[in-house]
DNA sequence: AAATATTATCGTATTATAACGATTAGTAGA
DNA sequence: TCTACTAATCGTTATAATACGATAATATTT
């Protein structure tokens, strides 16, 4: 019964929901910062750094991925994780544009 | 072995977070958007335009009312909805505070 | 070749989310 | 008052998300 009805919206939308979907949890918006800060870092690197379990954190990293937030290198052993800047312009550009977009037809409201 | 251990974040991780939950849906960015193109409007009119049920329409609005994106106002059996534009200044200016943050330390990366 | 290191994936348990119908509580109108 | 309308909440069901340990796969070191 409670299959999500997503396709019955826009494509508009259903980007936006999924880009946001991808920030709805701290661990990745510590995930994004730490990736930006330290320019790049490898899955060990914010094993360490955050309260979780390995494969927790493997799964946060696909996720970001996943929406072209970050992207990652094989590099050996090791996957060097850094963020997508190009999709992040995009993110800005998108969600900046739906609120100036909202903005102009702001008059008065009931409350 | 699955509670969130959302509380082992910092607070400005979990702020964003739980906006972007807010913004997670495509029913809600529709909300929103509806919103702001009509200025203000009663669940009935979400209801007529939106592919949901009523109670599923009210539970939306339920949780963009929790993180502040939007106001209700009861007025006589119907309640009217706005966007709660001071509160959309406030998440424009947190994100837009975080890429930007991001990307002054923007060198080069592996990938 | 064997041992170690690193990360991805699998399987699983628990919690959260999404959706609906039914009900409730309130207001407005006949 | 009785009826109709509006919206919130309750109860339930199904799906998705979160987290972990264990395992697999690959690369490096000894």
């Amino acid at each position: 019964m409670a299959t999500k009805k997503l396709e019955l919206f826009g494509v508009e939308e259903q980007e936006m929901a999924a880009i946001a979907s991808a920030l709805s949890h701290p661990a990745r918006i510590a995930i994004l910062k730490f990736l930006a800060q330290k320019n790049d870092c490898i899955c060990g690197d914010l094993v360490a750094e955050l309260p979780l379990a390995q494969s927790t954190v493997s799964q946060h990293l696909k996720e970001l991925k996943k929406v072209g937030l970050i992207k990652g290198e094989i590099e050996g052993a090791k996957t060097c994780y850094c963020i997508n800047w190009s999709s992040i312009d995009k993110v800005i550009k998108i969600f900046s544009f739906l609120f100036e977009d909202l903005r102009v037809s702001h008059k008065k409201s009931c409350c």
